[in-house]
DNA sequence: ACGAAGATCGACT
DNA sequence: GTCGATCTTCGTA
């Protein structure tokens, strides 16, 4: 009895995807960006499950970067950049679109993970339901706002533990990864703006915006 | 209280 | 590629 659940715990582990941990979080803000590359977000709600491979993100380093939302101190709405890492950072862009972030690093450090955009994984059809577009059409996440709405995150999963079974990242492989400045943050400066801190996967379709450089 | 700015999106040329 | 919508957040008074 003992053997035979061992080995189904095994077949378990090989046929499923390994949920990434704390470890994969609480580590430098650059690194976590990078590697986010190829792994699949997921996230779990009443509708149905909808999840997508991570093609594009970028790293925010405040206080000292001008480009991250924390560069001033902490406010109310960046208060889970300041926190633990492995927990989601949500904010409203613009009063329509949800941006979803991954802190990083280690508490008082205010460093997250911008997902810029994914590939179309699991329950596409919901995806296709809630943006209104078609199954294979880029406009289904190939932005910030676009992925989120695609799978519904929305500011009920502001500082949501990434280690929980709701939102969370799964092991994945990536292809070649490109790597250049990140997108509309010329008005932190060109200092802050020329950082090569933005990974993307190349050649893929749904990455949001071609380099630049 | 007030006002300016913003890690975007979608429509249109 | 350009342009306007839209509304929260935060700094200043």
């Amino acid at each position: 009895m003992p053997a035979r659940t061992d080995s189904l715990v095994v077949v378990t582990e090989l046929s499923s995807a390994k949920k990434l941990t704390l470890e994969f979080y609480a580590r430098p803000v650059l690194t976590v960006a990078q590697e986010c590359i190829g792994k699949v977000l997921v996230h779990r709600t009443a509708e149905g499950e909808t999840a997508g491979r991570i093609v594009e993100a970028e790293a925010y380093r405040g206080p000292e970067d001008r480009a991250a939302h924390s560069w001033r101190g902490m406010t109310p709405r960046t208060a889970a950049m300041f926190g633990p890492p492995g927990r989601a950072y949500v904010y409203l862009l613009y009063g329509v679109n949800w941006a979803f972030n991954i802190v990083t690093s280690s508490e008082g450090q205010p460093h997250a993970v911008l997902i810029r955009a994914l590939e179309p994984l699991r329950g596409v059809e919901l995806m296709t339901q809630r943006r209104g577009q078609r199954a294979m059409a880029r406009e289904l996440t190939n932005g910030p706002g676009k992925l989120t709405q695609a799978l519904g995150i929305t500011g009920a999963d502001y500082a949501r533990d990434l280690c929980g079974d709701e939102l969370f990242l799964e092991d994945g492989l990536a292809g070649r990864i490109g790597r250049s400045r990140r997108i509309n943050v010329e008005p932190a400066g060109e200092v802050w703006a020329a950082r090569p801190w933005r990974f993307y996967e190349r050649g893929n379709r749904y990455v949001s915006v071609l380099p630049r450089d």
